[in-house]
Formats: structure tokens, sequence, C-alpha cells
DNA sequence: TGAAATAATGTAAACGGTTACAGTAACCGT
DNA sequence: ACGGTTACTGTAACCGTTTACATTATTTCA
């Protein structure tokens, strides 16, 4: 019979230290391997361990030793497929490295100041995807040195926080350049995502350089807003041609494969030949591209190895202090059928 | 000047206290709202705490109350777009509560007598994704009374936990009987799901049930292991039809879309004509489901809504300790042209 | 051989919150 | 006027680890 006042069930380091009769110093020791403990000892406290199955409490470890072992991923959202490879290349690097991952989404409407949900007080790292954090916390949070790695997305000025992400506006260049050059395309639709999404506006900016290096006017009615959503996009494109006297277009580039799938839709609907009467081209190559109907000519963006590489760098902070910059990864147009292309 | 000593930077309760000229014991009274304090006293503190920009530190927090406010959800793997949902429905709920969400894979290799990664010592409950955790930690786990709530899998026997999963059985009789009676399908391909696991196998007894009800026998040949994996449907599917003696078949049932996708691909690389010689459905109904080639006939599954109530169960757990038992949501089929129909 | 370095262990003070317990002042009903 | 609530606040123990510091035994080597 037990007191059992506030102590909750499970077993403690003082439970183990006394069994194995040695102090908690030691058990503590040799659970971390940081410091010697003798042959002896360290057999008789494997075999304790195992049988009394102890697990260290990880709150009043984190208290101690002043490190969660856990780093968080802030996003805007969870509302695309592109997140899958994103997540399984952070999720392995963590999962290697012996730490745990909270995800976590903050944007404009929780911001009713709130502060962000994961941080300094429940992290010992972050990785921010995009606009899951603002430039202010971005500040504030490099201003006490706080691990942090921005993923699709590079630092506000005077802030020297490491980025991954990948190119954009060359290869978007490249691939508008294709539509107009090799498929004659001359009124090309551009979806934009977020509007102050770095992607999008890069995106946009090849875009847009595009056509000044062929000869074609901006015009802005050929601006859209996607959001990168599925839906969204699909409401977009279809509002567009409802309103029968919608300016003539014969492509569609949408700034993401997830957002494609809601413009095929929409087209599809209206009883548009894809491609013959509008191509579409997309960016990401997501798993399905290859099965749209038709075939989605698009980007292929690393975003496993960017999510590893980012996550990577985050334990480089956590390890050594040093941090390298921007690293952008190249990107490369896999052609398909629904720019035209044939195979 | 101060001494630093093995003080962190950040402020603690104790400088708010000081400088709102009141106890510890105050300050965390108002910030947890679980005991009255004076009008007066709360409008100093409501300054203080957001002049110094306090944000209580978790651990700490979680040492003392015994409570992490996190959530844990435990997955095999993160290899499938229809994580994407699933991650949206439990992040919202999540998020509703004020909690944070550790995601963390477990599986068969990582088993090397580890234990999960997360648990009682790291989250107030866990979400477990069909085989996320094994028999045998479940049993442990609920033998100390640890909220859990399954996914997608229902409780091994004479264990009282809580499951949201979603009708498989029946709505694959149905579908595999539409292929048989509708499409005069009679060599119908199965491809598994990862052997164990619980949906495949519920979704092969319906298509052992269908094909018994219309007097076709079952043939073992006819299986293919895709483990719900793009690629590993893929490299199954070229290999049995790379073997030239390989067995007739006319129709193709992937246990779900992303397995499906490389099932499309390898039949499309052999040149099949889909769905004229070989009908291809899957399960799921994801997002990119109706503009696949063809349009993928499949059974929309709530997979939003499973995590969305999985994650409530789970606070209700937390909050009440009442149970809900199994809660199965059902399913619709919904036909496109890749089983042969037409629209 | 003796001093210094090294190895193995223990003691106890943090870490930053929560909360049981106790105390004081104001209020209430008779 | 007085005992009994009620509202508010403070003191200090406690949550389960890590780790600085102290201690003792052992090795190394000039």
């Amino acid at each position: 019979m037990t007191t059992m006042s506030r102590r909750s069930s499970s077993v403690t380091i003082r439970d183990v230290a006394r069994k194995a009769g040695v102090s908690v110093a030691t058990v503590s020791r040799y659970i971390n391997q940081n410091a010697n403990v003798s042959p002896e000892v360290s057999e008789r406290l494997g075999l304790v361990l195992s049988e009394m199955k102890y697990v260290p409490h990880a709150a009043a470890r984190n208290l101690a030793s002043r490190k969660t072992r856990v780093i968080g991923l802030l996003l805007n959202n969870l509302h695309n497929d592109f997140f899958v490879p994103l997540l399984n290349g952070v999720e392995a690097v963590v999962r290697k490295r012996g730490y745990n991952l909270i995800i976590a989404t903050y944007h404009a409407d929780s911001r009713t100041e709130m502060p962000p949900p994961i941080g300094p007080h429940n992290t010992d790292g972050l990785l921010v995807f995009s606009d899951g954090l603002f430039d202010e916390d971005l500040v504030n949070l490099s201003a006490i040195g706080f691990p942090m790695v921005l993923v699709h997305r590079t630092p506000p000025p005077d802030l020297k926080i490491p980025s991954v992400t990948v190119e954009n506006k060359e290869i978007t260049h490249k691939l508008i350049e294709h539509l107009i050059k090799d498929h004659g395309k001359r009124r090309i639709l551009f979806m934009r995502g977020p509007v102050h999404q770095e992607d999008s506006i890069h995106r946009e900016a090849g875009y847009i350089s595009a056509l000044q290096a062929n000869g074609i006017a901006f015009d802005e009615n050929l601006i859209l807003n996607g959001d990168y959503e599925r839906d969204i996009a699909y409401q977009a494109v279809s509002k567009f041609l409802e309103n029968g006297k919608h300016v003539e277009f014969d492509a569609v580039f949408t700034g993401d494969d997830d957002a494609a799938i809601g413009v095929l839709r929409a087209l599809h609907q209206f009883g548009y030949q894809i491609p013959e009467r509008i191509a579409v081209i997309g960016f990401d190559d997501l798993g399905f591209a290859p099965f749209l109907n038709p075939p989605l000519t698009t980007v292929r963006a690393p975003t496993e190895a960017v999510g590893r590489i980012a996550t990577e760098r985050l334990f480089d902070l956590l390890d050594n202090q040093t941090s390298d910059e921007v690293t952008m990864l190249s990107t490369e147009i896999i052609f398909r059928r629904s720019c035209g292309c044939n195979n």
C-alpha cells in the first residue's frame, strides 16, 4: 500500500536509482550517455531499466536541460497535397535525430493577437513555411537568436535566417516561352497563389519577363487568384468563364499543380479542349500530375529534398551555430500533354 | 549588470509577479483563469503581461500540472496524399482546443526495441492511425488508462478503445458487383494494401463476397500487393505484366486512389485501353481522382471528417472519460469513367 | 614513491511553473 | 454583534529531471 498523494503512477528516475542501488545522477548519466559509468553499473542499469520499463518524463527533462527535443513546423494551412512530400522530408530527418515534430498552422485569422502556438517555449527550433509567421514575429525570434529555417521564403531585410527554397523565376520564364514559341500561345492566363507568397511572386515575375521577351503586352485581366487551392482555383476560373464577355485566352499557367486540378475541372465543364483550345501548365509535379487528363506539363520541384535539407540546416544550427544562407534548389520542366506536347 | 548563471534569457512568472507587485500564485491564477482575481489586479496583470511579452514555459507548466496540452498522431508512414485531409481534420480540432499536435511515424523497422516516440511521457492522448502502434503497445497503454482513439482500425479483442473508421466491406461488394453486372467484368485483379491493414482486409472481404455472390471463382493469382503506395503499386503491376504468361484479367480494383495512380501508369505503359480493355477502380476519392486519365471511379471516404471526429472523441476522453465505442462513417460510390461508365 | 591526473559516483540545487494550505478582509443573515 | 461564508491573496512544497560541485578510489608518470 503506497501513498499516492500527487505522485503520478509512472516510474521515476528515483525508483530506478533505488532499485539499482545507485544515485539518480548515475542513472541520468547512463541514460544520456554523457559521462562515464562503470561497466558493472551499466549492465545492472540496463536490466533494471528494461525491467521497470522506465521512460523519462519529457517535461521534467526539458525543464532541467532547457531543451525540448522538439522541432516545430509552422504552416499557414494544410490544404495542399504539396505538403505530403514536404512533411516526409522533414519527418524523416527529425526522426533520425530522435526529435519530435510539432506541426501547427498560423495565419491572419488566428492573429487576433494570439502569439504563434509554437516557439521558444515549446520547441528548440522552427521551420517556417512560407507565410507561416509574420515578419514581426521573425524579427522578435531572430533577436533572441532562436534557431529558425525558412522554407519557400527568403528572410526579410537585415535578418540573417537560413532559407531553403526552389528556383522559380527562370524556370517559369522558360516554361512560358515554351508555350509561346513552341505552341503559338499568346493570351496566357496566370493563376496566382496567395498574394504575398514568394513563390507566386517569382513565378509571376518569370511569367511577365517571358511575355516581355516575346513582345507580348501584359494584360492584367489575365491574372486570376487561385490561392494554391483546388476549390478556389475552380471557383475563380468558373466565375471568369461564366461572364460571357471574358477576355480571350488560349493557355493557363496555374501557380501549382493542386490549383491546376481546379482549373482543369472548370475548363472541362465549359467544354474547352485541352490542350488544343487551351493549354494548361502547373508547378510542383505532384505525384498525380502524370495521370491527369491530359497529363500535366509542369515544373518538377524537389519538395521532399526541400523538407529534408531545411531540417538538416536547422539541426546544423542547433549543433554548430553555423548557418548556410539561402539555398535554392534547381527545378526542371516536365513536358507532358497538357501544354500541347505529345508524349 | 545581472547574473545570468543558468537562467535563460526569457521572462519568468516570477519576473511578472515582481513587476506587478503580486505573488506568482496570483499570476498563475490570472493566466489559467481558474480562480478569482480582483478586477484591479487583473487589469494590472493584463498590462504587465503584454508589456513583458510573457509566454509560460511549456515544460515547467507540463511538469507541474502533469498535462502536456499536446496530442499525438501516430502513423506508419506519410507516403500518401490521403493524409492531407486527415491531418486537416485533426489539426483543425486540435488548434480550436488550444492544443499542439505532434506527428510521428512508427513501424516495424523502428521497432528494434525502441519504444514509440510519443506516448504518456510527452502527450495527453494519442490518435493511432491504422498500424501506427502494435497490439502489445495498445495493451500496455490501455492498461494505464492512457487516452487513445484508433483511426481506421478497430481495437484488439478485450480492449475498449474508441475507434473511428469507414465502411469498407459493403461498399466494396457493391462496387465489384457493379463491375461484374454492369460492365461484364469477370477477371478482377485486387491490389491489396499493407497485408494486415484493416481497411485492406475488409475491402478484400467485400471483393471476395461479391465474386461469390456472382458465381465467380476466387483466383489467388489475381491478388497483388500494392501497399497503398504509388511506386509499389506501379512496380507490382509492371512485374505482373512483364511476365508474358500472366493470367488474364479485365479489371483492377486498387485498394486506394494513390495506388491507382501507379496502376494507371503501368497499364498505360503497356498500352492497355482503360476502361475498354481494363477497368480500374480505386478507393478514397482523393482530390485528384476526377482528373485522372480516365477519371477514376472510386469510393468517397469522408477522410477529413474521420480526422475531425476522432480528435473530438479524444478530447471527450480527456474531458469526461466517456467514450463512444466504434464509429463507422458511411461511404459512397462515385461513378466516373474508369470503370466503364460514361460521365 | 608521491603528486597529479583521471574515473566513477553521490549530494543537492536548480529549472519555472501549479496548487494545497493558510491567512486576511469584507460581507451576510439573524 | 457575531459566527459563518465568500473573495482574494500569499507562502512554499512539489513536479522529475539535469548538472555543478564535492568526494573517493585508481592510474599515471617524473
